[in-house]
RNA sequence: GGUCGCGUAGCUCAGGGGAUAGAGCAACUGCCUUCUAAGCAGUCGGUCGCACGUUCGAUUCGUGCCGCGAUCACCA
């Protein structure tokens, strides 16, 4: 979309041969908003032009500043503040901006985006570090579909492998038959619940070993249940069919669990990958790479790939006795992926513990000339640590999601309980408002963080209501629609009118201005994958309504026109608001 | 040790060559007979980790140092 601010940087560029006699490049035509203790709307830079103009700054910005005036039919006046050039521009610019009724589309782009995130282990519940990826692979990839890109969520289920075999093995052996139905447990807690039993049996039976005069390493190795976990692998690969009906069993279990989960937190997918489908694809890639030269063999028979030219080490792809390992994989699935779809970038939402793999996955498949290996790029985010420290689930400090979900949501009950606005809603209503404030509250909290950077999560800053929070713009949104309401009731909502003569209010135009950065803002979110921007942005924006509501008497306004303009406000700023959440999937409610 | 990331108010975070560095929380003060007070207005709070350098101008860019974290497995 083309802003004023564009508008006015490639006049000023145009003009500026006959203005000072030599061209300048746009960049150096530094646009910023006005700060608000200053006079005018917008703000040019000259500091950066003094070369060029050959002036002092305060004459540069006096021609650059009638020659505006002049040629442009949207700026009012201006004045100059040391090397400072602030513009102010006509209310009639503000105003037909809320007036006007076609408003600028976003054109549809023709590159597709496929969004790879959540990818959880079927070996263990979601927590709160899967919840940070969910929200944010969720938000990211509204936010590439906001902008016009073709987009499709991707789920990677790593279904198999040895960790997989721990949590069956010890159901087999300690389970008594014990199944979700019968225990009345959600199934990826209960398949969760053996992977810890394993746990604690290997670790007794290390202890044993280590006591009878093992080095650790050797015990790590040699303990019998590890052993038997191996070995059920083995027979898992090689299709064993009780092994492969208690993994189908345990694994529904799990799927069942996630989905519940899913569904609650409001997240979906357009396609699953299972590496149990997908593990295997990698070995021919393998061998492509042998024959290629890009990869070697070592004597034991592993195969290697030297990055050591590009900064990193020698990395295994594919071990001695012939099986993959975890990059094997991605090698199969990053081919499929390309198949299936014909994406021109493929993002996977990882945390930043694996910056190393998704470098190496990249330079590989560069190496081997894959065409989508430059649209190949690691959503690095930060790791999610509690007041307490880090997350470890050894240590049983994980926070569950289903239990943190039900959390906030009781304290979404408890806060609007007492305050009694709600006492007419049906239980049904009700029950769905605390989820929406609850969840609201809790992807706020987690997407208002730059992505890149780690999160402190504190329950009790994260239930909170009030200031920079999800339920204090969705209490925003609400309001709202309450004076859409009343507004209808009083059959105020006639809309032909003039406002051409209109005065605006200073925080009207404050209101208007901030109405006007949405487009910029969901541009920049998507070029800058950074959904903090967007939610920001909606906080900013409630901020500046309630001023607003605050200022100015909508439906109790003086004039007739003024109760008009400002229902157009309440409604646009309602809308915004309701569109930037729906983007990063945050619910918004009609009353609270 | 190598590589990568991060150090901004008591706490949690924005900002990212440009004017006097911003929010929220916490603490304190005002504002509900008037559109939802989950709100608004205000007070308090900063050597932007430290030092050099580049620049008309550095919290922002570069280098070094200090502190914190991640990673460097025939784990995923």
């Amino acid at each position: 979309m083309k802003t004023i601010f564009d508008d006015i940087q490639q006049s000023v560029q145009q003009a500026f041969p006959s203005l000072f006699g030599c061209e300048v490049e746009l960049h150096s035509i530094t646009i910023n908003e006005t700060l608000k203790e200053f006079e005018g709307d917008i703000t040019l830079v000259v500091f950066p032009l003094l070369k060029l103009s050959k002036k002092k700054p305060e004459e540069t910005a006096e021609i650059i500043g009638k020659f505006l005036i002049e040629n442009h039919a949207s700026i009012a006046s201006y004045n100059v503040i040391k090397g400072f050039l602030n513009l102010v521009l006509k209310d009639d610019f503000w105003i037909s901006f809320i007036t006007s009724t076609n408003k600028p589309t976003i054109p549809s782009k023709n590159e597709t985006v496929l969004i790879e995130y959540s990818s959880p282990n079927t070996n263990k519940p979601i927590h709160l570090g899967h919840v940070r990826n969910n929200v944010l692979g969720y938000a990211l990839a509204g936010i590439f579909k906001a902008n016009g890109y073709p987009t499709i969520k991707a789920n990677l289920i790593n279904d198999r492998g040895i960790h997989i075999c721990k949590s069956m093995l010890a159901w087999q052996k300690f389970g008594n038959g014990e199944t979700p139905e019968n225990a009345g447990m959600k199934g990826d807690k209960l398949v969760g619940k053996y992977y810890v039993e394993f746990d604690k049996h290997y670790k007794q039976e290390i202890e044993n070993l280590i006591q009878q005069g093992k080095t650790k390493e050797e015990a790590e190795k040699q303990a019998p249940i590890f052993l038997e976990a191996q070995a059920m692998l083995l027979k898992w690969e090689n299709g064993d069919q009780e092994i492969v009906d208690l993994w189908k069993r345990m694994n529904a279990w799990v799927y069942a669990g996630f989905e519940k989960t899913y569904k609650n937190l409001g997240v979906d997918f357009d396609k699953y990958y299972y590496e149990s489908n997908t593990y295997l694809l990698g070995k021919d890639i393998v061998d492509e790479g042998l024959q290629k030269g890009v990869f070697y063999k070592k004597e034991n028979g592993s195969v290697w790939i030297d990055l050591s030219a590009d900064g990193l080490d020698e990395k295994l792809v594919l071990r001695a006795d012939g099986t993959s390992v975890y990059i094997t994989q991605d090698l199969g699935t990053a081919d499929l992926k390309y198949k299936d779809f014909k994406m021109n970038r493929s993002i996977y939402v990882v945390g930043n513990e694996q910056d190393y793999h998704f470098k190496v996955l990249k330079l590989i498949l560069q190496k081997l000339g894959r065409p989508y290996a430059d649209g190949i790029q690691h959503y690095s985010y930060g790791m999610v640590d509690l007041p307490s420290g880090k997350m470890k689930s050894r240590e049983g400090t994980v926070v569950d999601a289903d239990d943190l979900m039900d959390d906030m949501i009781v304290a979404a009950k408890e806060q609007t309980e007492a305050l009694g606005k709600i006492d007419d809603f049906s239980e049904e209503e009700k029950q769905a408002l605390f989820k929406t404030i609850g969840l609201g509250a809790l992807k706020f909290f987690l997407l208002r963080v730059d992505p890149k950077k780690r999160i402190l999560f504190d329950p009790k800053e994260s239930i909170d209501l009030h200031g920079y929070t999800g339920p204090f713009v969705q209490y925003t949104y609400a309001r709202t629609r309450s004076i859409l309401r009343k507004a209808i009731e009083i059959k105020t909502s006639e809309t032909t009118q003039n406002f051409s003569n209109y005065q605006l209010h200073s925080t009207e135009k404050e209101l208007i201005k901030t109405l006007y950065r949405y487009a910029i803002v969901l541009g920049d979110s998507c070029k800058e994958m950074n959904p903090a921007k967007l939610v920001d942005f909606a906080y900013e924006l409630a901020k500046t309504f309630n001023k607003f509501y605050n200022d100015c008497p909508i439906l109790a306004a003086q004039k007739e026109e003024e109760k008009y303009f400002r229902l157009l406000l309440n409604e646009q700023s309602g809308e915004t608001i309701k569109k930037c959440f729906a983007i990063v999937g945050i619910d918004v409610p009609e009353r609270m």
